[in-house]
DNA sequence: ACAAAAGTGTTACGGCTACACCCATGC
DNA sequence: GCATGGGTGTAGCCGTAACACTTTTGT
């Protein structure tokens, strides 16, 4: 999709699926800490999820992946869906009609920007280093926002933002994580911050170590990470095939 | 909302947020099996989920319960929202256009009702006993289906079904099932059957009563259950308020 | 009396927690 | 050499699985 048709706003009333969008919440990891994709509102001084809306004919996640890969250049990306916002009250109409005038594009009172949106939320995990953050035609900044810093967000996005990370703690409690965000070869410790960042809290070292080495999703390289401080830890990566078995089957059950 | 109401093909465009449906997969447990209420609909001999469409100022949860309450005449159910079905080709506008035809509907071509649809699944869980299945205007019968025997469904509705009974599994791992879907006084083996017909494998008898008493969410009543063939067992409930709190913290987390 | 179901208890195993100890590296 | 971080090991605890025994009820 090139840049012409990326100017969303100037779409005719029917290009979309109506009333509806999608929102992505992107998380990276980078020094340590777990980051989001955000977009600087132009004009106003907001930051927003990316997001998008669904072409008539497209399928709902390919609309989210397009979101993605506009946003990060990537593509192939873990996506997935968590939670439908539906509030009558989470649209605001006048909102959009100063974007609307603020890029001098004129409208009727019933144009379809201005109507009740629902929301899609989605998160997705992505290999910080590999992303070029692009800004769309509504922003005028696509940055990373540390977790802990977040600015004031548009409308309910950080609502949304709220309810991905719960989901993505939800997940790392009976899949694995880390594929997805991490390079190819990472060290244990680099492993352990992730979980640590995700989930909140410390974790014991020799005992995260060997939990995560008993889902037999790991393979340990004969490499070391050599240049930093102290005792040079091993390489990992992980072993792909039992990563997605991990995936599919659950890592453990409760019952 | 009375009969006159409900006739939803009757509505105006403009009535319902566009392009957009809810599905409810209702769960009761009978017999110790699990059941499904479903919906037949008139002419065509297939069954359906009950479903409804959001009113364009409308929560997309309470329009949920809306469906709910008028399928079960139940007020206050159990209700989770878990998939947006969103696959352009799920809507089957020649079928619908049938449905009109048959309910002697005049309608133009683009009438709301033949457009593309996506769809939010919700699962609900029901104390069987007290539901009163009432069909609405579309369908000729509501009955409740035991989940093996589950006939042939409209467009993705089995689909829809499988990704409910996925997500109900999955809540059972980490959140305590069964206030909504039995009695107020339950005996130990008949909840051990609700999570058995659930997880869909034998469970140990004592094993089991331990593992739930430890949850500590249930309280046991001096009285027992008479009349049964065999050694009369206890008659439990759940305690609320720890039930509530289990609910919201989740019963383990895996990390 | 007997079968079937329910209440209660015991033992062994495995995973998790909380530690101690040694090794490597940069300053 | 010392502080810091990484690699490896171990004892205790707790939840789970797999079992045996007793009690109650209907036939």
């Amino acid at each position: 999709m090139d840049q012409e048709q990326e100017d969303i706003l100037k779409y005719d009333q029917g290009t979309f699926h109506p009333g509806f969008s999608v929102d992505c919440v992107i998380f990276g990891f980078h020094a340590n800490q777990l980051r989001v994709l955000l977009l600087k509102m132009k004009g106003a001084d907001v930051w927003a999820l990316p997001g998008g809306f669904v072409f008539k004919d497209e399928d709902v996640e390919e609309a989210a992946n397009r979101v993605l890969q506009l946003r990060t250049g990537l593509d192939n990306i873990f996506l997935r869906q968590f939670h439908l916002f539906g509030k009558p009250d989470r649209s605001q109409p006048d909102f959009n009609a100063k974007l609307l005038r603020q890029r001098q594009i004129p409208f009727a009172p019933n144009h379809w920007f201005l109507q009740r949106f629902i929301t899609l939320g989605f998160y997705a995990l992505v290999e910080y280093s590999r992303v070029t953050p692009r800004p769309d035609t509504n922003s005028e900044a696509c940055e990373w926002w540390d977790l802990q810093q977040v600015p004031a967000l548009m409308q309910d996005h950080r609502q949304i933002l709220d309810k991905a990370l719960e989901a993505l703690r939800l997940q790392l409690a009976y899949q694995p994580i880390g594929y997805n965000l991490l390079a190819e070869k990472f060290t244990m410790p680099e492993l352990q911050r992730l979980y640590e960042t995700i989930l909140g809290k410390q974790l014991d070292r020799r005992n995260f170590q060997r939990k995560i080495l008993a889902y037999d999703i790991l393979e340990r390289l004969d490499e070391r990470r050599s240049g930093v401080a102290h005792k040079a830890p091993y390489l990992y990566r992980f072993n792909l095939e039992k990563y997605q078995q991990a995936l599919e089957q659950g890592l453990e059950g409760g019952w």
